[in-house]
Formats: structure tokens, C-alpha cells, sequence
DNA sequence: ATCTTTAAACGTAAAAATTACGTTTAAAGA
DNA sequence: TCTTTAAACGTAATTTTTACGTTTAAAGAT
């Protein structure tokens, strides 16, 4: 005599599927934005460019899943990180049917730096408008990825999060110019970004790119947070 | 003797998942916008309200996954549809591991017609600003949509996916106005909207809201799409 | 025929934001 | 003290946005 219950379970015949992050890394070197991709060590398609990626554990959110290959493969825990969209053509990976959730990231990139690796992957940083062809889709991810980070480079202050912490302004002006491919008008920028009373001026000055040196300056996140909340918008 | 790969294959150890699509059907009854809910018909949570959605079958897109909901629940076929979340948190679902790619669409209500089933699903439209609880993280992806559907219409012309093919200014005021929830002033509207040239005026005039009538209009498509490809941005 | 009513349609002036462009300044090295 | 060079600063013209009042077309009443 057991209980019977008049509706149907939601999950009967429901068929899985491998589900995937991949991530796509900005970073900048001071002139241009730049790209890490990975020499592909696995078949199909071993020995050629792709984005970095994982299979989603079945116990693991897919946003946990992207943040741990950000960090393993750089060290870093905090990188700003966004999901960009998920792709699921059933043709997509010809060896199986595996959907992927692409995510972007800026990172901080020490231009000294050049070894970023999962286990023993080999990397490099592209420029981005230099791309070789990526494997399956990853160009295509690319791409919409360049355009997401200009629409929200537009709205919101995130070209910070490619240069370190302290900065000058004319660090910040070319970040800009290499994210909006365009070369901006620097006393105009100079004015929008000082009015939004966001940058915080330090007492330094970094001396390495002229004789006069240029006054360094940091985000103001404190600032940032509070007029967002009464509905300020950032815009460059 | 078989020919021995040196490489890994990649698909080795992944774990399969079950992946869904979730459906934000919005839509507008000449003033208010409205959203799409449906009564749960499968354990567990029979019975409470969600968005419509299915499980990805195994050799179907995603995207036509999604399509096919829409098309299934309206019997119309060009339906304006944007991917909008992946949600893949283990926990979203207490019963299976299941992610979950929300997509969000705007349909031209026919206000006579209430009738949008899926088989036998009961489903009602109810404003955006009173909604019910929904199911599992069904409210936030809402919420989600509803900010994105702001941000588009914004930069888009999407708020004709909502009105017939033929409407009258105060109509398209009147969309926005609820896309935005906030008054918008109708001279400086006009002024915007005919300055782009987007719209075809026609000779016919809709009555049924005063004695004088208001023209009606056309959105032209083939303008837009001239205008976009030379880099043009429409904005409200 | 004329008057009343009401949503639709139109216009203009002030304010704010954006764009374009030239000059001065600080510091090092000759 | 002169030269050099990136950094820093300022202003006028143009464009866009905002705010708000008046006229018009057509139906229905008198």
C-alpha cells in the first residue's frame, strides 16, 4: 500500500548532458588588451589554441567551477569574472554533446609574468586583434566576449581591474583606448573621470614613463559603492 | 596493434548534468507590462506558480529548446528571444542536479486571448509589479530579465516586439513608459523617435481613443538595418 | 450651424553634456 | 640656464537633453 501521488516527477526522462565552463582572460600591457590562451592537450583537436576550460563537477555550481579555473591557473582568488553566455548548439564539440557556460575576466597582468598554467598546459597572451582560430566555438566566445567588455567598460568602472591598484591617469586613459580600440581625447578624459570623484590622488609619482613624473592615484571603492546605491552610473 | 594516442581524451571522468531552459515571457495589455506564469504540474512543487520551461533533450540546441517552448505555448514562430542567465548553483533545484539556461521574450499580447497552455498547464499573465512567489530561483531570474529587458529597450528597438505592426505614438509612449515604469514626456518622446526616421507613418488613423484619432505607424525594418550596419545606435 | 470636449500634435527656450583644440608646467639632462 | 618631453590644465562652440504651453482635429451636444 504505498502513497501514490496524482502528478508526474519533473525529471523523468530527462536526459544529461556534459556541462562545461570556459574562460576567457583580458589582461593589459600597458598598450593593449591582451588574451591567454592555451595550447590544447587533450583530443579532439590536441595541439591547438583554445580557451581554458573544465567539466562542471555534478557537485559544483558552474560559477565555482569558472572561479576555480581562474584560480588555479593564476594564484589569484579575486578576479573580476562575469558570466558572458551559454552555448549549446549540439554540433558544437563533434566528440560529444557538451554545453558550455563561457565566462570573462579582467586580470591584473604583471607584464613580467607569463606563467599561467594548469597543471602543464602551455600559454601565451595574444594580442586581440592578432587571434589565431580557436577550437569549436571559442573564437565565436571571443568575440561576443570584446563586445561585452566594451558595452560594460562603458557603463561601469571596471578598466581598473587591469591595472594594479595605484595608477596614473595616463595608464588609465590608455586601458580605455585599448578596450574601445579608439583613441580618446585626454582632457576630456581627464575631466569625466576626475568629476565622477572617484579616483583618490596619492602624494607619488610614477617617474618611469617621463621627466615630470605623473601624480598616481587609486579607486575610490568606498565611494563607488555608495553612490551606486542612490542610483549613480558610471560612464566613460 | 592499435594506434596509440599520446593525448588524453577530454570527455574522460566528466560528469553528465540535466540542463534545462526556463522561459520570461513578457508582454504588454496597452499599459501595464505583463509576465507569463504557469501553475506547476510535476513534483516536486506541483501546483505552485513558475515560469514555463523543459528539459534540453539530447540531440537539441539549446536556444531550440527554448524556441520550441515558446512556439509549443503561443502557436507563433517569430518570437523576440534572448538568452539570459545560465543559473547553475547545485542546490537551485532540491531535487536533481539540474542547470538552468533562462531565456526572456516579448510577444504581441492579443489582450482577447488568455489561452497560452502547454498541453494542459494553466497559465496566467500578471503584472510585473505584483508578482507571485515562483518556484525555485524562478523570481530572481524574473527580476533578472526584467533589468534586462530595461537596459535593451534602452538601446534597442524592442519596445515594437511588444505592440502590433501597426500602432500609434501614444501606443509606443505607452510601452515604454511601462518598460521603464516612469512617465515619460510625450513631446520630447516624439521628437526622439521621428528623429531617427524609424517610423513609416501610414494614412490610417486609430480611433478608439479619441475623436480625433491617432495615426498609425510602422516600424521600418529595413531602415533599421541599413542605419545599424554604418554603426548606428538607437537609444530612447 | 455653433459650441464644447478631449486626446493628439506641435514648438521653443534654458540647461547640461559633449566635443574640439592650444597652452603651460614640472623635472631631467645637456 | 637652455632644451626636451610627457603631464596637466582651460575655454569656447556645438549638440543633446530637459522642461513646459499652445494649437488642432473630430465627435457629440445644444
Amino acid at each position: 500500500m504505498s502513497s501514490v501521488s496524482p502528478t508526474q516527477i519533473a525529471y523523468l526522462g530527462a536526459e544529461p548532458i556534459l556541462v562545461a565552463v570556459d574562460c576567457i582572460v583580458f589582461g593589459f600591457d600597458g598598450s593593449k588588451l591582451k588574451l591567454l590562451i592555451f595550447k590544447r592537450e587533450v583530443d579532439p583537436l590536441a595541439g591547438r589554441w583554445s580557451l581554458i576550460g573544465s567539466f562542471v563537477k555534478k557537485n559544483e555550481g558552474i560559477t565555482e567551477a569558472a572561479s576555480r579555473v581562474l584560480s588555479e591557473l593564476s594564484g589569484i582568488e579575486d578576479i573580476y569574472m562575469e558570466q558572458l553566455h551559454c552555448y549549446g548548439n549540439p554540433q558544437r564539440d563533434s566528440g560529444a554533446r557538451v554545453i558550455s557556460v563561457a565566462y570573462w575576466s579582467l586580470i591584473k597582468v604583471d607584464p613580467n609574468r607569463t606563467n599561467f598554467h594548469i597543471k602543464n598546459h602551455i600559454s601565451t597572451w595574444i594580442d586581440i586583434d592578432a587571434m589565431p582560430g580557436l577550437v569549436l566555438d571559442h573564437s565565436k566566445m571571443v568575440i561576443m566576449a570584446i563586445n561585452r567588455l566594451k558595452e560594460r567598460a562603458m557603463h561601469k568602472p571596471i578598466g581598473f581591474e587591469l591595472i594594479p591598484e595605484i595608477f596614473t591617469l595616463p595608464q588609465l586613459l590608455n586601458v580605455y583606448e585599448a578596450i574601445f580600440q579608439r583613441d580618446i581625447d585626454d582632457r576630456n578624459f581627464r575631466k569625466k573621470i576626475m568629476k565622477s570623484g572617484l579616483l583618490i590622488k596619492t602624494d607619488y609619482k610614477d617617474k618611469s614613463t617621463s621627466k615630470k613624473g605623473s601624480f598616481l592615484y587609486k579607486f575610490n571603492d568606498k565611494r563607488y559603492k555608495e553612490l551606486s546605491e542612490i542610483g549613480y552610473n558610471f560612464e566613460i
